[in-house]
DNA sequence: CTGAAAGCGCTTACAG
DNA sequence: CTGAAAGCGCTTACAG
């Protein structure tokens, strides 16, 4: 069971060299004779050498690889399509690199942090990846304190922190209320992630900032859990209104999708009688009937920059900023000028 | 920069004691006095201390890490929903216990192998998961020759080659054509998920008995590519038929949701003139309109039971069996008895 | 262009 | 109950 490892020694002892030349050919050194070097690497070639990561780190060299933790509170199987997609993304850019990513699920902030730390002083990982930044975050300076290199995405407020790969929410959510406004819709709702994470802040500020904007006061924000059944429970009660809503935007598609549904279950014709607008989701979207008009950013690409964000910091590259294209937003069937029933 | 790390030798300084002394006191060995004992815990609670884990795994010790490869078709942004069940299971169990998790996204069934086997030859993982066992899988037979422990989730037929946690989706389709069987249809259509993964073969074999256990000879099993897209199209083309099915069962919930949108662009009505059934995704199934009936397995618990076996397997311990609870057929609203129309 | 030697931070027989 | 010493498999000044 105890399989002998091949090292750089057997590898040495074959081509007749010590173990500093192989070392030296292994890692792509300059100024070996072409000779050494095809013996070294033919003899490492038959004996099947591997390097022993934990042997490279301990003498000093990186682990390549990054850790991501997903902090996702206890029992809750909510949407937060966003999350994944940076995950995504991230494990994406890191592959393709041959760039190995370290992983665990906690269910708690300080949990979080322990990993984290946990992992950069034992030398686990080269830096870490933030997910899901969040205004007031208190992971930045911690990790900071401890000298993890660290990358992130989502709030844009942090980026003096540490480099952050974020878009334009504020943007987007102003394009759709522009969209809206024009149809002749004047009571909008939206229905908001009240998880912690920044973006439903975001998006709640530029929605309330647009409306404000287009002297639209009818406007309402409603937060609640990022689920199907939150949605669908909270779109019941604003449909029940006697000045209800004409649409209504919703932060995911699944959300969207719920709230569409109770439409239909109460008789409500979309996007006829009420307009509803999705979040990302395009797989969802184009197959519901009617099609989601929905809001479409590039979440993967924010998980990618900040893996690449992170890679220039380790090599000590000049990082930049990380703005990353501003979603835009795609009408399809479910969204229609307001209907002018009650003006006869 | 460059922090100096605490390491057991400066414990030991502090302590005075010596390095043996710490690294037994740290590793929980028996025999020590209690007040050497407390003494070297207080000191490396002072220092800060933390184990190197390159130095540990090179003495010979665990990586407390396992791995797993997701191997992605290029560009397929197709719903394996069940491949991330499976995988948030076994993140789940792992973080559980403190292990971490190695993970890569590829592209290829070699680039798949050639992961699996660097990481065990580096020794960056104790062993490795594969998430989706096929039919005539060749994984685990090189991966034992390389020596590699693991364990999977999918097709039993594998069990006497490595331990596999699995559940009898066969006796699901039972239960599913049985229904509708009982419901008077007979022209049932199944879209079934085309990709080389077994659990669609094996749904299949099931599909096309339990029909031919109850004498119905109008089954069709149309294998598409698993997304909404081709869902949607192969949906339109079996309900534009002269004798369409009645009933039509799908591999997952957006696919069905996606038929079922069609269904309606059509103008037929679900569920009076077509039943649908979806596979998993309740939290979607339970919120479109019809409500989508649907197959319910754990998948979630298929990959922490996979993770539970290769530990034990690790550790040395007899695995046994890995089956899991068998996935029920929970009816919604998108299932009801056939319409006698065509009787009258 | 190549080698002998020290060092990274642990673990573990082997002595005492 | 405790310690001196070797070893895990690499990397890297430092010599030659």
């Amino acid at each position: 069971m105890a399989i002998k490892r091949v090292t750089m020694a057997d590898v040495a002892a074959l081509a007749q060299v010590s173990k500093t030349t192989v070392s030296f050919v292994l890692n792509d050194r300059p100024g070996l004779s072409a000779a050494t070097r095809d013996r070294v690497l033919a003899a490492a070639e038959e004996l099947g050498w591997t390097p022993s990561a934990a042997a490279r780190t301990l003498s000093g060299k990186g682990t390549d690889t990054i850790g991501v933790v997903l902090n996702r509170p206890p029992r809750l199987t909510g949407i937060e399509p966003a999350l994944e997609d940076y995950f995504q993304g991230v494990e994406r850019e890191v592959s393709h690199r041959l760039i190995s990513l370290l992983t665990r699920v906690v269910s708690s902030h300080e949990e979080e942090l322990l990993t984290l730390r946990s992992w950069w002083y034992s030398r686990r990982v080269d830096g870490v990846i933030l997910v899901d930044l969040r205004a007031n975050d208190d992971r930045p300076s911690a990790l900071r304190n401890a000298h993890v290199p660290v990358a992130g995405v989502g709030d844009p407020k942090l980026r003096n922190q540490l480099p952050v790969a974020w878009h334009d929410d504020s943007a987007a959510i102003d394009q759709v209320v522009g969209y809206l406004h024009a149809l002749g819709h004047t009571r909008i709702a939206r229905l908001s992630d009240r998880s912690v994470l920044s973006y439903a802040k975001i998006r709640n500020d530029a929605f309330e900032k647009s409306c404000a904007d287009r002297r639209l006061s009818e406007q309402m924000v409603c937060p609640i859990e990022a689920t199907a059944a939150a949605a669908a429970q909270t779109t019941r009660e604003l449909l029940m209104l006697a000045k209800r809503p004409t649409a209504i935007l919703y932060d995911n598609a699944v959300t969207a999708m719920a709230g569409m549904a109770v439409a239909q279950e109460m008789g409500i014709q979309v996007p006829r009688e009420l307009s509803v607008v999705a979040w990302g989701g395009s797989q969802i979207c184009n197959y519901t009937h009617p099609t989601l008009s929905a809001v479409e950013g590039d979440d993967l690409g924010l998980g990618m920059q900040a893996v690449r964000m992170l890679l220039s910091k380790l090599k000590g590259e000049d990082v930049g900023d990380g703005q990353c294209a501003t979603p835009i937003f795609v009408p399809r069937g479910s969204t229609a000028p307001v209907a002018r029933v009650n003006s006869f």
